[in-house]
DNA sequence: GCAAAAGTGTTGACTGTACACCCATGT
DNA sequence: ACATGGGTGTACAGTCAACACTTTTGC
C-alpha cells in the first residue's frame, strides 16, 4: 500500500438514502430534520459519512438503523451520485444516493433522542405543502421517485412495499400510490400479475383482511421472480 | 462557508468512463495502459480525478478529451459508483463510472505521447483473449455493457453508435454487435424502427453506401425521439 | 442469369383492453 | 336487499413473428 500522492484533491463522501413507503394510499418518503447549521431546520434525506473501511452498503445500513427502522428493508439499490461543486456550502461533498422500498409496518414517526424524523407525502412536498428540503435533496428525491415509478413497470418490486401476506388489492394500491395515476382495470391488472410466473405465490387460506365489506380476497406472498415480462406499463406513456 | 469538521474522513474521487463503440460488427471498449504502479501495464478505463471546483460532467469531458477522441461523443450517462474498501490498494478511492456511446469515426488508436490507448473487443476481454483489467474495472465494464444492452431495448440510443447518415442495415448491425445476438428478421426490425415516430428521419437521397452488392438503401438521421414505445426486445428474454 | 442486399405484403397466433357478468361478504 | 370489493368470461382490436415475394444492384 503505497498511498495516493498528497497533492490529489479529496472529498467528503456520504451516502443518502431515499426511503419510500406507501401509507394510506399515498407515496411517502422518510426525512430527518437538520439540527445543525448549515440549513438548520430544513429537512434532509437520512445519510451517513463513509469512512475508509466502510463499504457503501454498510453506510446505507448504518443510515437506516440509526432511524430505528425495522431491519426488514424490502429493497435497496443505488440511485446515482451527486458531486457537483456548490451543492454543499461546507466544501467538496460527494453524495452517493440510494433508493429503498420498505413496507409500512408501523415505522416509528420519531426514532430517537437526537433525530427528528417523519414520513412526508411525496405529492405534498412537490406541491409545496411540506417543508423545504436541504441542499439538493429535492432533486435527489425527484430522481428517486421517477426511478421507483419506472421500476414498478418492469420488475416485481411492488411487493417490497407491502407486508408479506398481501392481496391483489394491496398490490394495486401500491401501483396507484407510487405512480400517482390509476393502473386501470383491476380485473386486467390481476390477470397480468397472476400470469407472470414467480411474481406471486398463493398462500393457503383465503384471507379476511382488507376493509369492511366485500368478498374476502386471496392471500399471496412475493415469489422468486424479479423481472416482469411483459411489463406492466403506466397508462398513456409518452410515445417517441 | 464554514467548512467540514476536520475529523470527517475524506476520499479521492475520480471519474471513469466506459467508452463503447461498434467496430467491424463487434462491440469495442476504449482502454488505456497504465504507465505507473500499482498495476503497471494492466489496462484501465480512462478517467480523471475530481477537484473541488469540477462538476462530474467536466471530469468526464476532461477524461475524454485527453484521449484525442473527437468532441462528438454521441451520448454520456452516469452508470454507477464504486467505492468499497480494497478496490484501490492506495487507499480510500471512490469512482463514479460513466457510460459513453460514440460512433466509430476513425478514433485514433493511439492518442498522444504519454497515453497508450486501444479499442478492445468486449467479447475478447470476456473470453480471456485480451489483457487483464486493473482494479475492479472488469466489473465496471460488465455493468456498463449490460446497461448498454438494456438501453438499446427501450431507447433510441443505438443511433449514437453510427455516424450521421446511416442505413437501416447499419442500425441492425449496431443491435447485433451490442447485444451479441441476432435481432431477428431484418424486415420486421426495419418495420419496428420505422413505426416509432421520431426515431429516424428519412434523409433525401437514396444512399449508395454499404458493401458491394445489393440494392442501395435509404439514408436516415437520428430523430428527436429518445424512448421506444414499444421497446425492441432481445430474443428470448429471461421470463420471470 | 445469379447472388446478395433492401424493402413490401400477408397471414396466423398471440395479447391487451374494455366491459359484462358472477361470487361472497357486511349492513 | 343491496352496496361493495373480489374474481371470471369474452370479444374486439392491435401487434408481432414468420415467411414469401419483389426490387435493385454487382459480378
Amino acid at each position: 500500500m503505497t498511498g495516493f500522492p498528497a497533492a490529489l484533491p479529496s472529498a467528503v463522501v456520504s451516502v443518502e438514502v431515499v426511503i419510500l413507503t406507501v401509507r394510506s394510499g399515498r407515496l411517502h418518503v422518510l426525512l430527518a430534520e437538520r439540527r445543525e447549521e448549515p440549513q438548520r431546520h430544513r429537512w434532509e434525506l437520512p445519510g451517513s459519512y463513509q469512512s475508509a473501511g466502510d463499504t457503501l452498503a454498510a453506510c446505507v445500513d448504518r443510515a437506516i438503523e440509526r432511524l430505528g427502522v425495522s431491519p426488514d428493508v424490502g429493497h435497496v439499490e443505488q440511485l446515482g451520485t451527486y458531486g457537483d461543486p456548490g451543492r454543499d456550502p461546507r466544501g467538496h461533498a460527494v453524495s452517493v444516493a440510494y433508493l429503498a422500498f420498505v413496507p409500512h409496518v408501523s415505522l416509528p414517526d420519531d426514532a430517537g433522542a437526537d433525530v427528528v424524523t417523519r414520513f412526508w407525502a411525496f405529492e405534498d412536498l412537490i406541491d409545496g405543502y411540506g417543508p423545504q428540503l436541504a441542499f439538493d435533496h429535492q432533486r435527489i428525491l425527484s430522481d428517486a421517485v421517477e426511478r421507483a415509478r419506472a421500476k414498478l413497470e418492469y420488475t416485481t418490486l411492488a411487493t417490497r412495499f407491502v407486508p408479506d401476506p398481501f392481496t391483489l388489492g394491496d398490490l394495486y394500491d401500491v401501483y396507484r400510490a407510487v405512480w400517482g395515476v390509476d393502473p386501470g382495470d383491476k380485473a386486467n391488472f390481476a390477470r397480468k400479475v397472476k400470469n407472470t410466473p414467480g411474481f406471486l405465490v398463493r398462500i393457503g387460506g383465503t384471507g379476511e383482511k382488507r376493509n369492511g365489506r366485500g368478498r374476502p380476497s386471496m392471500l399471496y406472498t412475493a415469489g422468486p421472480a424479479t423481472n416482469l415480462h411483459p411489463p406492466i406499463l403506466r397508462p398513456s406513456p409518452t410515445p417517441g
